[in-house]
RNA sequence: GGCCCCUUCAUCUAGCGGUUAGGAUUCCAGGUUUUCAUCCUGGCCACAGGGGUUCGAGUCCCCUAGGGGUCACCA
């Protein structure tokens, strides 16, 4: 036995050291990077559960980043906006949150670093200046871009200038992006690029820096974003680069698109993520409309999360934009409400809409019934509000449908039948009262149906009257007949 | 305008040189239901246009058209 522990031990460490090399590998870590300006959009929302599931298929991480920097429009407020929409649909962090604003010192180090190696360089031109030249430009119809005046200056600085930082592109050549949904594409440096700006004149780092540095640093090997940010890879790239970092892989979705075919904005309805927790969907259904949206496998269309993440791969994202259309929310999710428990319902009707059901003895057979009509837990609450309190007023159109000749008659009839019955428990008991006046009277289901409906309910249409009767139950059942046959 | 991307039913999409171009949502019709909804069955509806390549093209190439994105000391 020892000897034999003592030959495994070392085979066993190498497995594990194979393993690991072979995880560390092809461990992918992925991010989102939402900059908190106001609330998590649709769109943004995609990119992010691309994100998490690619991850997470390959037992990586996928990490949150709020960008910011820009002091100006962002908010905490927004910040927290965001990662409560993340909580509400179950996507997380893997590591601690990294907020750009916190790390200025990383930024200086490397933007100095760049001025070191003689890779970057203090530009003295005025705001007004290139303002200037790039009017020039455009009058010549030329296309916009530094002239490069200060990369090699080596003068004295002009004086009241507060220089910005440029780094030192490419002057010529090209810059191809491998992206993993649209394939290569090569961009020109004469068409694309300049000296860009990697530190404004107040010293802080611009979008493209700090988004390459800190992509580079926290391990980023995929990053998935919106096809908005393709022309600013090759930039990005050339930060890479210039630092020496490994470039990553990338893949560019497409856009979500409005019914007009233009980019989703704020003007487009909901777009807030948080919007369709107090509309009423689930989270599930919304990741799957989300999932489904750009992306495909074969035929299938209800996903679980762990489908989704034993399915997904950013390869088989579609190339062309996709226009939202929320037709198909409304059916995913009545498919989930369908399928979820009732004590789930329950908890989150009264959660967003503080509809408090806990007390009624009956609540099953209403949940029940509710959950197959529903499009969204707001449709739950409606619906039960308009069986658990009493008509307010008739539908004058049901009531001249429903209320012929004999309509009363037939009304009273199952108003004293019921009087009589005792032990009514379930939709199948007040279901043989209704059957038992029908028989007797030699008439249609309809027949007392339509009045009963109106009477009950103060319109047509709506839940199995035996379901109604049970859940507001005998005495509640004779009390709005007396009052339909009083008032109508 | 320059550069880049995209283009199969109304919408989301399958298709990876040979299919009666499939599925889903919507819509319409029928069935189920005392009613409405659900559910079931069926139906309508698409390869942007034009050239090539090929025995054969939705699939490959080119052009045109249309749409979108992006061009900051914003992110």
């Amino acid at each position: 036995m020892l000897n034999r522990g003592r030959i495994l031990l070392p085979f066993n460490l190498l497995l594990f050291t194979i393993a690991y090399f072979k995880q560390r590998k092809s461990m992918v870590v992925t991010r989102f990077a939402p900059s908190p300006t106001g609330y998590l959009h649709i769109g943004g929302l995609r990119t992010a559960l691309f994100s998490y599931l690619w991850a997470r298929k390959n037992g990586g991480k996928f990490v949150l980043r709020i960008e910011d920097t820009d002091k100006a429009r962002n908010s905490e407020e927004a910040a927290q906006k965001i990662l409560q929409a993340f909580t509400w649909l179950g996507l997380s962090s893997d590591e601690e949150i990294v907020y750009q604003s916190q790390r200025d010192d990383i930024y200086r180090k490397y933007i100095q670093q760049l001025l070191d190696e003689n890779k970057a360089y203090y530009c003295y031109m005025t705001k007004e200046e290139l303002d200037a030249l790039r009017e020039e430009q455009q009058a010549k119809k030329e296309r916009p871009r530094y002239d490069g005046r200060y990369r090699d200056f080596s003068g004295t600085p002009p004086k009241g200038v507060e220089p910005v930082i440029r780094i030192k592109a490419p002057t010529s050549g090209t810059i191809t992006v491998h992206d993993g949904i649209k394939g290569s594409i090569e961009f020109k440096v004469e068409d694309m690029l300049d000296d860009f700006i990697i530190a404004r004149s107040d010293g802080s780092p611009t979008y493209n820096f700090v988004v390459a540095v800190d992509d580079a640093l926290m391990g980023i090997t995929d990053v998935i974003r919106g096809d908005d940010h393709l022309s600013n890879t090759p930039k990005q790239i050339v930060v890479y680069n210039a630092l020496g970092f490994e470039v990553p892989k990338f893949y560019h979705v497409p856009m979500i698109h409005n019914a007009q075919g233009k980019k989703l904005s704020k003007r487009d309805g909901a777009t807030d993520v948080m919007e369709y927790k107090k509309m009423g969907y689930l989270p599930e259904a919304l990741l799957n409309f989300l999932v489904r949206l750009g992306w495909s496998h074969g035929d299938q269309e209800i996903f679980s999360l762990e489908e989704m993440v034993s399915l997904f791969d950013p390869s088989d994202i579609n190339r062309s934009a996709s226009i939202y259309n929320v037709e198909k929310l409304d059916w995913l999710n009545a498919h989930y409400i369908k399928n979820s428990s009732n004590e789930r319902i329950e908890r989150l009707l009264e959660e967003d809409f503080g509809f408090i059901l806990s007390s009624h003895d009956k609540k099953e057979v209403l949940l029940d019934a509710l959950k197959e009509r529903a499009k969204t837990l707001k449709d739950i609450v409606d619906m039960a509000q308009e069986i658990l309190n009493p008509p307010s007023q008739y539908d004058p159109k049901a009531v001249k449908k429903a209320f012929k000749a004999d309509a009363k008659e037939i009304l009273e009839d199952f108003k004293n039948t019921l009087a009589q019955k005792e032990s009514l428990h379930l939709p199948v008991d007040y279901h043989d009262v209704m059957e038992e006046v029908v028989q007797k009277r030699q008439i249609g289901f309809g027949k007392i149906g339509q009045p009963l409906r109106v009477s009950l309910l103060g319109k047509l249409g709506g839940p199995g009257l035996d379901v109604v009767m049970t859940v507001i139950g005998k005495e509640e059942t004779i009390a709005r007949i007396d009052k339909a046959l009083r008032e109508l």
